[in-house]
DNA sequence: GCCGTTTTCGGCCCGACTGTTTTCAGTCG
């Protein structure tokens, strides 16, 4: 039974009980739940009622439930709001435009309860007359059935990302605009984005509204008011514009920046303060006086916190940090010293190492360590034992010709389908940076994939084990880990975990990552390069470090060469 | 259903846009 599955369920029990009309404070407790859930580290299915409890958003009842879902498989409430409401309704409520109370309507009114039916009966004109209802939201539901039926997923950031600055871009050359930044999910580099949100200032708003849905990339223009819009981009994706007054600009970042549940938490303090906080400030409750929301930092301040950076906003115990004074002191991508996972002709890479070291020396590092394919991953050119010497050689000849930098002679050893490690010990133990990684058998039972992962952790050569667990988003799942063995074992041996940082990998994710801090364990952030320009995938990894509190002093990367040699040979 | 420097009952974040209304309900974020 895993935390998604949980989490699902409760998220099921919400939408029903939303059907039915229920105290929406009920409904949002089971939702806060359900998202508190997801975000857990640890499996719910371990925890006795007690521990549960102290899950923020889980008491008695909910702690009840899971509990009653983990042992018994099914939780009972659950199957009676089955029965009572029809498995379609909750799909309707999938139609964007559709909530509970028209899909309640249409069910209770004309017995529709699947989204085909629901198609029809908007084209045949069925609902119009229904309360509230006439042609144009006919119209609407049979828009939001399309884009539904399209598969209106999340985007990767890694593809959301590019695509929201590049419209940054084109409306920072309007005369009109003031200030222009990136908010929502998407400024706190979550790794996968429902929408794009950008905020301006700007004295005529309805010139950069204007400007805005006649975009080239824009398909479709959703709804266009004074101080915000929404458009469908062609490659599927929603933006929403706002424009906003520069006095109250840092409140509106930090409202649209969210998360909703960090939004939550900052204006149940602010209301025990006597304050109110809205997009356009803070304000005193008694006069309505504004007190704050020039910036972001005033508005904290006006709470008595202390700025808290995007990336922590997911009220998992960022506010408390705040009030407590123990915020971390989040790393940046300027702290990175090298790159720890590059590739190169030798086996799939574009470039020559040659190449490789002078772009590296280009982003500022200091040193990289050159981690080609083993043998056993013959399709991405992995190379013999042989080769790797012969490889070898040419970091030696490059080493003494450059100055001031060092390329470390490695390589991504395949772990096996069995186990093994592709090199024999001899080998590896000649090199000076060993990467490990699953590259087959993805689909083992997940006694097997732990075994191999333990197994690499083991080897005294082994350094980092590389994009631990296999995920690829929106195409590959993780692979079936006890997690919570493979982060022990990382701690015995102090073994590193990587964070790669290639956009659609981010493995280790964001709460794994954090639960390696918690541990101690040591951290290395990678792009994975197989060409140049992908040195600079390493923001990536840097935010995803970020999301996980990770400070300069736990990513190994972060080290002066010397001390980083030093750090990686008591490793072995 | 949760939660407690206003607490064990009575609160629970807040506003824009749309389409239906003639002052507002529903949806969304």
């Amino acid at each position: 039974m895993s935390n998604q599955e949980v989490a699902r369920a409760f998220n099921e029990i919400a939408d029903m009980l939303e059907l039915k009309g229920e105290n929406p404070f009920r409904i949002r407790a089971y939702r806060r739940a359900a998202q508190n859930i997801e975000a857990l580290s640890v499996e719910v299915s371990e925890l006795d009622e007690e521990s549960l409890q102290k899950i923020p958003g889980i008491g008695k009842d909910l702690a009840q439930k899971i509990r009653e879902f983990v042992e018994r498989k099914t939780i009972k409430q659950l199957e009676e709001l089955r029965k009572e409401i029809p498995s379609g309704l909750l799909q309707i409520l999938l139609v964007p435009g559709i909530g509970p109370k028209t899909a309640k309507t249409v069910y209770d009114r004309l017995g529709i309860s699947t989204i085909e039916e629901l198609e029809r009966a908007c084209k045949e004109g069925r609902l119009s007359g229904l309360p509230g209802i006439k042609k144009k939201t006919e119209d609407n539901i049979l828009k939001g059935i399309a884009m539904l039926k399209m598969g209106r997923e999340r985007m990767p950031l890694g593809r959301a990302r590019p695509l929201a600055e590049e419209i940054v871009s084109e409306l920072k050359k309007l005369k009109e605009v003031g200030r222009i930044e990136i908010a929502g999910s998407l400024r706190r580099w979550k790794e996968t984005v429902k929408d794009i949100d950008i905020l301006v200032t700007s004295r005529e708003p309805m010139k950069v509204m204007n400007a805005f849905v006649r975009l080239p990339q824009v398909q479709d223009v959703l709804l266009k008011g004074p101080t915000k819009s929404s458009v469908m981009l062609r490659e599927g994706i929603q933006v929403d514009l706002r424009v906003v007054e520069e006095e109250s600009f840092g409140a509106a970042l930090q409202y649209f920046t969210g998360s909703k549940a960090h939004n939550i938490k900052i204006r149940e303090r602010a209301m025990k303060l006597g304050l109110k906080i809205n997009e356009y400030g803070v304000f005193r409750e008694e006069d309505n006086k504004k007190v704050a929301g020039k910036t972001e930092e005033e508005v904290y301040e006006a709470i008595g916190l202390p700025f808290i950076e995007p990336e922590l906003r997911e009220d998992l115990g960022e506010v408390e940090a705040a009030e407590e004074g123990r915020l971390p002191e989040l790393i940046e991508t300027s702290d990175i010293r090298g790159d720890l996972h590059v590739h190169s002709r030798w086996s799939d890479g574009a470039h020559s190492i040659e190449e490789v070291a002078e772009a590296a020396i280009e982003m500022g590092y200091e040193y990289i360590a050159i981690t080609d394919h083993s043998k056993g991953l013959g399709i991405a050119g992995g190379l013999q034992a042989e080769d790797i010497l012969e490889e070898k050689k040419e970091v030696d000849a490059l080493n003494r010709k450059l100055r001031k930098f060092r390329i470390l002679m490695g390589v991504e050893v395949d772990i096996r389908s069995s186990g093994e490690l592709d090199f024999d010990e001899e080998i590896l133990k000649k090199l000076d940076f060993v990467v490990a990684s699953i590259h087959s058998g993805f689909r083992q039972s997940s006694k097997q994939l732990t075994r191999r992962l333990l197994s690499a952790i083991r080897c005294p050569y082994v350094n980092v084990i590389a994009h631990p667990t296999g995920r690829i988003l929106g195409e590959r799942q993780e692979y079936e880990l006890d997690m919570e063995q493979v982060l022990k074992a990382a701690k015995r041996y102090q073994k590193a975990l990587e964070i790669n940082a290639y956009p659609l990998r981010l493995d280790l994710k964001d709460s794994y990552a954090r639960r390696a801090k918690e541990m101690g364990i040591p951290i290395v952030i990678s792009t994975d390069t197989h060409m140049t320009e992908q040195f600079r995938f390493i923001r990536y990894g840097v935010e995803v470090a970020r999301r996980a509190w990770l400070e300069k002093s736990d990513v190994l990367n972060t080290l002066p060469l010397k001390e980083f040699l030093r750090r990686i040979k008591r490793q072995r």
